[in-house]
DNA sequence: CTGTTAGCGCCTTCAT
DNA sequence: ATGAAGGCGCTAACAG
């Protein structure tokens, strides 16, 4: 079996309330009775019962990670960031990413609600502030690339709507004006700022947002290659193709490459992520980079913040900036 | 406060031994007694804390997964296939990904101890063995890609050494004799074992391997760009160059064409992985692809089926097969 | 300074 | 069928 306080408070020959001064170094030990326990703890191989410590209201040592489902690097790299400063830490990373419901999520959100000290949560679909209420008050969370709906939340996210009306103008200075728009999920608030971002951009340059040009899509490459016929169907055809992430991008470019068209030469197209096979592939694909290490160091920094209870802390929702990567694609 | 038992106890008007046995359908309660109790829980929205349980020496519903650190998709498919089949069957994931020493590992490891109900450990550089002598005998563990240095051990593994005799294979009908290779870091066992292949492909077909062709490397693409003058600098030069992994193979790619030669015209190219990129990049990269899903739940079924003490198990390695992709890259 | 004791929340005998 | 009591491992008062 694994050694318990008593056991070394055995082996020492003091009582386990000694033992435990020793080891939390909570009271002043008589000198020898502490190397003697040390020793024995040593010998044992005693580690604390994490079950014990938490039932007594100490901490879990866990910090939960909920996260949509996410291909590829944005997850990966993400998940990698914090678990580095997590680790630093002493804690260890709880990590959930697969949620098929709302009602799921939810379960999950919930079932994680006494084994960890604090939460990190992506929320592409449901606010955070159903989210927070899900859960007791006073349990530290920090939303990241979530809407926030209420003040007194903490946030990282990313300026998805800015990202994209940047790179709309892009477009726009390259002499496009029919600039097809492929969409992601309705319920995706990423996919909804892009959207915006995307019409905004056309008005102030004085361009009518023309809703035929908008065609449905969600995320996947099979959804870029399904848009393709609606997109060719249009009259005037559109010059460019703005898609809602990468991934449906090259859906897009494949399709129309199926289609006898070449990109850039005869339609541009446009993502948003800057996974890393826009910077490889045939042509390079311009996109939209958000700033993943950024947002992974902020969110566990500022999470460590509330956990350790300091309440100078911020409550509010940081925006970080997002970066148009020109590239073949979208070449004159 | 989150509600104890006791609450629950207390709203129904009775003991928290009949709440107890309500919920847990432990035994035969009076018919009016267990709706009250239901009622109650259900109106208080309580769960049993999950401290207490383990301390009870019940599960802890964790499941430790431990990888080394893995950029993009091999890390987040094999996380979201393990993630699936275990929030299906009722347990969250404990994760941690990021040691940059044996000995933070072995401390990692070690802290999961008490707080997970079983390991997947995938260890690159530590042998099973060595793993399994840090923890408790009886844990649940199933290691992967790992090393296994002794009996009764549970492992999926795949085959890297015959992935790469088999690219090699394919190298030399190509034509090449000359092929140089880009190895991985001395440690890890699957750079190990695809060098292994390469020599043996090498060696069958009539070519002895050459010292000078193998350089060193470290899975990176700098690593990859700055051995392409080693390369060249070979009297003769070789007219292939199999990297230990893709993200390399890229830093190779890109190294050449710096050089003002081509791939594959003056040059051919392999990697191993198949990480998405190599189906999309210019060149497409020929490599090796890994049964990462088949991996990740093979897994899972036989930690859950050790959890379960389903002693029929079978305590051994699978190793699954990996396959060939040729791509341009290696086009003669 | 140090040992004893009372719980943390829960399940499980043990009586009833 | 049900309530009371013991104990999982540990810390934090409480007595010495």
């Amino acid at each position: 079996m694994v050694p318990t306080i008593r056991d070394v408070a055995q082996r020492a020959g003091v009582s386990i309330s000694t033992v435990s001064r020793v080891l939390n170094k909570s009271a002043v030990v008589d000198e020898a009775k502490r190397e003697r326990v040390e020793e024995a703890a040593e010998a044992l191989g005693y580690r604390p019962n994490p079950a014990a410590l938490s039932l007594l209201g100490h901490s879990t040592g866990g910090i939960g990670v909920l996260l949509p489902y996410i291909a590829g690097d944005f997850f990966s790299e993400f998940l990698h960031r914090i678990d580095r400063l997590t680790s630093e830490n002493g804690y260890f990373l709880v990590v959930s990413s697969s949620h098929r419901s709302v009602k799921e999520f939810q379960a999950v959100i919930q079932g994680l609600n006494r084994r960890v000290d604090g939460l990190i949560v992506m929320s592409t679909e449901v606010p955070a502030q159903t989210v927070c209420d899900w859960l007791p008050a006073g349990l530290p969370i920090v939303f990241v690339n979530t809407e926030v709906d209420r003040d007194g939340i903490e946030a990282v996210n990313f300026d998805n709507r800015g990202g994209a009306y940047r790179l709309t103008e892009h477009l726009l200075e390259r002499g496009h004006r029919r600039i097809g728009f492929l969409k992601g999920p309705d319920a995706s608030c990423d996919a909804n700022d892009r959207l915006d971002g995307y019409r905004a951009a056309l008005r102030d340059h004085g361009v009518e947002p023309d809703p035929a040009l908008e065609v449905p899509g969600d995320f996947t490459m099979e959804a870029g290659e399904a848009a393709v016929p609606a997109f060719l169907a249009l009259d005037p055809r559109p010059t460019a193709v703005f898609a809602g992430n990468d991934l449906s991008a090259y859906g897009v470019v494949s399709a129309l490459r199926g289609a006898g068209l070449d990109v850039p030469a005869d339609v541009a197209v446009a993502g948003f992520d800057d996974i890393p096979l826009s910077r490889f592939s045939s042509p390079t694909l311009t996109t939209v980079r958000a700033p993943v290490r950024e947002m992974g160091e902020g969110a566990i920094e500022r999470l460590l913040a509330q956990i350790k209870g300091g309440d100078g802390r911020d409550r509010r929702v940081v925006t970080l900036g997002t970066e148009v990567v020109v590239r073949e694609s979208t070449a004159s």
